[in-house]
DNA sequence: GATGAATGAGGTTTCATTCAT
DNA sequence: AATGAATGAAACCTCATTCAT
């Protein structure tokens, strides 16, 4: 009986997560309401209330599976040395799930909003990405230790820079959801190897100051 | 008197929007009130309702004003030929408008969530970056015609990378305000000059497949 | 079996009651919850509502516990013939069962309040206090024909004035149950024994007017 | 303009106190909805949200005016030296007020019920209580050394049944509106004065133990 | 008999907007 | 022009009660 119980209340969660993920996509946190949560998911409200002690709690899980979502991405980096092409696994990891699973990264932009004025999201959004920014620097450190990457460049900074790849591409692609996403990667994988400098991919000239 | 008038109309507008903007800036668009915007501005609910019909227009005209923002921007890439220094100067006037004035920046992430969901900010959020998309892509076309930049990249998504450069680093300074831009800028100067990879800065090897 | 079944059903009730009254105790009968009581009770929603109709029938069960309650006092009293001494066996008994049992009568505040707005509870307190009034009124007729009180007072008037000295006590202890109880009997026993007022304790000197 | 302000907001509130009282002696604090206070009061939801910033700010004000009211008593007291007198003052200024003006007394009982589960109410009520027995005590302290009481009372526990008596009646009265209070203020009288137990009246004789 | 998840009406509170002064 | 009190629809949340298992 308490496994049976432990599972139906998280299905029921994972039910009313779902269909407050749509609303919150359609609307945004602050102008969806309980009410419409409860008509997507077809609960009632003493029902959503029953797994959810109030909204703020639901947007908390949205902060919680988008958590959740960069981990597993992180694992596609892990396992290769530290090298260019770990970074292109990450890369080609992710841009893959923005291309199949859009919808899902819609709602980082308003996490981002919400992060930024209601600090129990702020910290849960915090630690998600010093979580990735924190292997990315530790990739390119290995690479730079390896020879593959600019040793005088600052790990964490290259790290955010890299996040800004992702961050970037979220944003634009939720605004305009007919974006290319491998003409985006391509001209991220030219400027990670020296092939976007024009200069680099002939070969040997100084780069200018 | 029309003269008069009307610019004690641009005057009151001000006032209004920077009371509005540092309101949002705290609580975002739909946690602040009318009379959060009344208290900050030091003006009467029918004061505020003289000069703007409704919350929503406020908040359009903080798109208005970010538009701006975003359009003396660009004037500061004008002029040039286009080339990477053109880029240059472009990252330059705005890692230092973000240095310097970072709490106006902070708005951002608060217009990316509202324009996915409010189709009059969308609007105006849409043609402020497919301006400043444009006019990078225009460079990008002419630096590739002069030889400095690979020929065969999309300046469309050569733009749009660009653009993630810095709305990565606005996200990344709003949520964590103590970031040095400048170890930002360095990486970012590194990757669009070929310095990023290490075989470029060494000069002259193949660059990896 | 039905001499079972009735005992197990009342040893349920009784369950049930002890636990909602630790509930009313502490938030009132407003304030409480049925899932309080199933908690403090430890049964389920459905065992409670076997037992009671509703939350309504627990609060009348409360005013009927009170009412044994009551009971129980004017047992105290009887046997003796109607006498001052009668009376302060009453008080004794009352005022030792609130030293030795206070958390029990700090209901009684509440079933007051809700007497006067609830009809249901309203019979059932005002018979009890009735029965109390009557009982008291019967021992100071009786009192006065031994000439142990003035007979110029009114039995009814009287009775009234004796029970405000619990009642009193009742509401004093329960904001209070620091309340020294015994200071308080003595004080009441100098007033119906005549030796409150100076002039009587004294011997023979004419009241004032 | 503060003037007029100031006088319309204390107008208002005395509206809003005025209609709340009458809903909470019909229905108690928790069954009174503040849709209730509104249609009594005639005024709307956020017009009663405009001066009492929630259900809970009305029944304090309820408190406090309680304790306004048993202000008003203790005057009736002052002025006179410490004697029986002083007290049969107060008496009969307080009865005076139960009989004309029962309805106002009735929220008393809510009032304990409201103290015994609710700090801030219990705070105000405490306060109420302790003064007015602070003042009879040192009524009764001062009849003390006139040789009026018998000395060997404490003025505490005298003031507290004292209290008794009032708060007896208020309970007593509101239960039953038909009760008469000049037979209870008799009896009352006779306990102070020592004309309750038969010995005394008649002169002399010496009191039980 | 027992369980506790589900219901949904109804409660409290908020706030964009209006309008008499 | 300016004021700010008033409005009331709509939001969030609670909880007595029911009923499928």
């Amino acid at each position: 009986m308490p496994r049976v119980r432990k599972e139906h209340l998280a299905a029921r969660r994972q039910q009313i997560l779902r269909g407050a993920a749509v609303c919150f996509a359609r609307k945004g946190f602050h102008q969806t309401t309980m009410e419409d949560i409860c008509r997507q998911t077809e609960l009632s409200m003493g029902a959503v209330y029953r797994y959810f002690s109030g909204k703020d709690q639901i947007i908390a899980a949205m902060a919680e599976a988008g958590r959740e979502r960069h981990h597993e991405l992180l694992e596609a980096m892990r396992g290769g040395a530290g090298t260019l092409q770990s970074l292109e696994r990450l890369a080609h990891a992710f841009f893959s799930m923005l291309e199949y699973d859009a919808e899902v990264w819609a709602l980082d932009p308003e996490l981002w909003a919400e992060a930024l004025r209601n600090p129990a999201i702020r910290r849960v959004v915090g630690a998600t990405t010093r979580g990735v920014r924190a292997a990315i620097a530790e990739t390119v450190r290995e690479a730079q230790e390896q020879g593959e990457v600019n040793p005088e460049l600052d790990p964490e900074a290259v790290a955010r820079v890299i996040v800004s790849f992702f961050e970037g591409l979220v944003l634009q692609k939720a605004l305009d959801p007919r974006l290319d996403v491998w003409q985006y990667v391509t001209v991220v994988r030219a400027m990670l190897t020296g092939l976007f400098w024009q200069g680099a991919a002939r070969g040997g000239q100084s780069p200018p100051a």
